[in-house]
RNA sequence: GGGAGUGUUCCCGAGCGGCCAAUGGGGGCAGACUGUAAAUCUGUUGUCUACGACUUCGAUGGUUCGAAUCCAUCCGCUCCCA
């Protein structure tokens, strides 16, 4: 009988340390990094997206960074599958995988290891699905879905129509309602015997703080000459121009703001993205949060919780 | 110095005698989330010993049964003429 893998879970919010943190403990640790990012995937997006530095790859061996043209599209699947391999590869090296990342909805599906329906390309029924919305309205639109997924009408909003018509499009597209896939989407047992740290703030004006210092050192290190990279091809970029830290410079190139009011609208997404992802983070149970207070406690912590999950059985 | 205008709850901004604690947007706070997730969406937001009470709409004083809304004076800001 195969013992479950072990995986360290570094998350929290934007701007937390969260590369800081995993660098650190895969040095510790003899560890390799897996990012679970949905935009670091991206060739040439760098500065924007807050990448590991080049230098940074150095001192541990990353993976899921970097590869993907931003043309290319990149979901829940397609990172909970690479991130499986990659586990196992590291792990067959005797190695510890830190997953490290902030996007809650990519995390906590690896490590409930949640299995998606197949489904071919579904553009063309995203695209029909677009389009009759937009024709018959929203409301339309859910009683559809009730008509069809009652239950997982009920948990949906009708505003929310993405939530709406992506229901609809899996059920058109394999013919299992979002209650039957959220129903079998579960292992039997739980994939892997994980360590989840989670990196919060005393106080939240200080993760705000860092937030908006952030932003004003990604603009001196070049980022709207990346942002406007991104605006030319945003066409071609579909997920990626959709990214905080591009779409909103937008403006400003197409000369209705001024550089000023993008950059404090930039700062403002980042604090309510972190704020997001705080609420994610704090509805998934198990994981243990270290406090950023100005000292170096929170990494004492982490280093310690660590030590004691690689040291403890096996 | 003369003329026109303006001052609203954290911010912007409606309201122009009672239906106003005061539309809306932003922000804050809280929440949802199974192939777009750095996306998308929801709730809440004067105070309290809360189905009621209390204090708010630049300040003071009036008119009125009743004012954020009308009048007077004052203070601040904006614009125009000097």
């Amino acid at each position: 009988m195969e013992e479950r893998k072990k995986i360290v879970v570094i998350c929290g919010p934007t701007a937390s340390g969260k590369t800081k943190l995993s660098l650190l403990l895969a040095k510790k640790f003899n560890g390799e990094i897996i990012s679970a990012d949905s935009m670091q995937v991206y060739k040439g997006l760098d500065i924007g997206t807050a990448k590991v530095s080049l230098e940074e790859q150095q001192e541990a061996k990353h993976h899921l960074v970097d590869f993907l043209p931003p043309s290319q599209k990149y979901n829940v699947e397609i990172f909970t599958r690479l991130a499986a391999e990659k586990i196992m590869e590291i792990s067959s090296e005797e190695k510890l995988p830190i997953i490290a990342g902030g996007t809650g909805l990519y995390i906590e599906s690896l490590v409930n290891g949640i299995t998606f329906t197949d489904q071919n390309d579904t553009s063309e029924i995203r695209k029909e699905l677009a389009e009759a919305l937009k024709e018959k309205g929203g409301e339309y639109m859910y009683n559809l879905l009730e008509s069809i997924d009652g239950d997982y009408a009920k948990n949906v909003h009708p505003n929310n129509t993405v939530r709406v018509l992506r229901a609809l499009e899996l059920y058109k597209a394999t013919g299992k309602t979002m209650t039957q896939q959220l129903e079998n989407s579960h292992p039997i047992k739980k994939p892997y015997d994980e360590l989840l740290i989670g990196i919060s703030y005393i106080s939240r004006e200080n993760l705000y703080d860092n937030i908006n210092k952030r932003v004003d050192s990604m603009l001196s290190q070049g980022l709207l000459k990346e942002a406007r990279y991104v605006y030319d091809n945003r066409n071609e970029f579909k997920n990626s121009a959709a990214a905080i830290g591009y779409k909103e410079f937008f403006p400003f190139f197409e000369q209705l703001q001024s550089l000023e009011a993008c950059t404090e609208k930039l700062k403002q997404s980042s604090r309510n993205y972190a704020k997001r992802q705080l609420t994610w983070f704090n509805r998934m149970k198990n994981i243990n949060w270290v406090y950023v207070d100005g000292t170096e406690n929170y990494i004492e912590k982490a280093l310690q919780l660590t030590e004691n999950f690689v040291g403890g059985n096996n």
